[in-house]
DNA sequence: ACTGACTTTGTTGGCGCTAACATCTGATAT
DNA sequence: ATATCAGATGTTAGCGCCAACAAAGTCAGT
């Protein structure tokens, strides 16, 4: 159980016989400390389970410990899952996070940052996509000498560090995962072309066809933008075609989920006719009926490193960083559900 | 534009002529302040456009300034609506939203919430379904005297000031809705009878039957459990009647988004040949096509109010307040998309 | 005018922490 | 041995605010 109050730095000094600030120096990573006092310090920290004041903190140092995260979109499931994320991240580092959400006027919202920047004090931003690309914020950002990180950025990846999956190698994998279950007819819908991830996802795909010796008709490939209603006409075509492909792999879950929804109105039985797999697994994922296999992003652990990262200070100036040390890429994952399966009518 | 360094309790002091305590009472809303006073220091206040430091506040004072947020479900795209309306409201009324999930398993809750209160010593706690029907969570923060809210809780309303809309209206108007457009053959689809709000819309569902002299047959009223899955199965059911319903409103979308793809594996066009209504107004909602017309909680409402009943500190004592004044009802709102139109079988 | 009782305003100290400066230690150079 | 210096630790003051107490103002009743 927890003592009755809780453990002040004084506590932990005099425990440790030494002086306060020596125990501040160890809490905040200050280098002038002797091995033998920091692990001595330490010690006595985790035996009253010390956790500083983050108010009597952040009055008495000049940094603020505050962290600002701007979004967009706030329908997304993708913002909930990421912020959760990033909030427990937060309190475990002793931070607080400032959300601001961007205005669909870009005037607007540079306003806003600026207001969150001189209000907050913020150690640090975080900028989701596609606010992430936008060259005036980035600019307000650098110009106030705030540190940032970036979410899946498209492009000026040498502006900031940033976190990324690669999404080409997602949909190579997922491409040849269908290859490997015996599909050869394999179409694709492409996302919207606004965002670089649709040419990176398409990519993976045909450069996974070509390493399998596959050869797919043009008609195979379909444009789409991301939404249901692209889906159903990509779709549509798909599947008035003579020779069908056994497999589609739409950009998005919006897609496969309209996928399977046209290719039910026309009898055709998902997946032992035709599999069908998406990319982002949104919760659309898992509420029609077949679940749709997919590809997850890692976003919790994208929210807990940006966070990771910004609380470091590691990128408080850039001068030295190299442009490799920028990029920050995980590892995504494959998610089988019930929409896809071995081809069986090899 | 903003001064150079933010205004501090002292120089509203001075500007106003009087004591940085005399500030202090006015912004704490103490009674003992005379009229011209209070308003002589407000005026001052915006001059200076002076802003509380909250970390100095929470410091001396015996309050944290600190809210929890007790959530059970991630991914459900409620919880970031009404976290990022928290989280606003927190900010605007200098508070910090700390934000606790709730575990599968129930004892690990418990004691996750007796952490929470014991190391961050927040001032109130927002409880959001379905856990704030759990007499043990309910039952640990009434012994802490941690005051607490809850957004539609569904049984042991005298526990607790709630905030909720009024389910059994919003299907009651809902229904009739349809029979203004000149629908008669409206079938149901209930959600799971575990959850309160089911029983509600379907009550309100049949007196609006009722209260327009409407007789339908118990064919029409189908079992669902809110999932897709069997929102499928109570529509190949409704489909499959010789006699069938031309409108079916089901008790939350992810159920009509299902009814919508079984009509059109069916070849029935919605809306002309049937009418389809969802409820909560979730993402699904306007990615399926067409969108479904659905009715919309009001969540930001919600989550705004939560915080400022918290913060205001009026249900800290629960003893003198009538259990009237505990209820908190919203007002809904009906949104109508493609899904639905007037009967023109008629 | 003077008392008492109440209301309104002011003063002091300290919440827990860190910046800036002060001091001490011990090693190396002279 | 003494000066020099760098690294390790300690001391002081104050961040902005509010709790607790102190003081001054207000008004009635005597």
């Amino acid at each position: 159980m927890a003592d009755l109050k809780r453990a002040r730095i004084q506590d932990v000094a005099e425990k440790a016989g030494v002086s306060m600030m020596t125990v501040s120096r160890v809490l905040n990573q200050d280098k002038k400390v002797s091995d033998k006092t920091r692990e001595k310090v330490m010690g006595v920290v985790e035996q009253l389970n010390y956790r500083p004041n983050v108010s009597a903190r952040r009055l008495a140092s000049t940094k603020s410990f505050f962290l600002g995260l701007l979004y967009d979109n706030p329908s997304d499931s993708y913002i909930s899952q990421f912020l959760l994320a990033a909030l427990k991240k937060c309190r475990a580092l002793g931070y607080h996070l400032v959300v601001d959400e961007a205005h669909s006027d870009i005037d607007k919202t540079i306003e806003s940052v600026k207001q969150l920047i001189d209000v907050t004090q913020v150690d640090g931003m975080i900028l989701l996509p596609p606010m992430c690309d936008n060259e005036q914020v980035l600019d307000v950002l650098t110009k106030a000498q705030v540190p940032f990180v970036r979410i899946t950025p498209d492009t000026k990846l040498n502006r900031s560090p940033y976190i990324c999956m690669d999404d080409y190698q997602a949909a190579f994998d997922v491409t040849e995962h269908l290859i490997n279950q015996g599909h050869s007819k394999i179409a694709h819908i492409i996302g919207d072309t606004k965002q670089g991830v649709s040419r990176l996802r398409y990519q993976g795909y045909l450069d996974a066809l070509r390493s399998n010796k596959i050869i797919t008709p043009p008609e195979y490939i379909e444009q789409g933008s991301f939404t249901y209603q692209s889906g159903m006409e990509a779709a549509m075509n798909l599947l008035s075609l003579d020779d069908k492909p056994t497999a589609i792999f739409a950009a998005n879950d919006d897609m496969a989920a309209a996928v399977i929804s046209i290719a039910q109105k026309q009898g055709i039985n998902i997946p032992s006719e035709l599999s069908v797999v998406g990319f982002d697994d949104t919760q659309l994922a898992t509420i029609v009926w077949p679940n749709i296999s997919t590809v997850k992003q890692p976003i919790n652990e994208m929210a807990e490193l940006a966070i990771t990262l910004l609380a470091s200070g590691q990128y408080n100036d850039l001068s030295n960083v190299k442009s490799v040390d920028l990029r920050h890429i995980l590892d995504f994952e494959l998610i089988e559900r019930e929409s896809s399966s071995a081809n069986k009518n090899n």
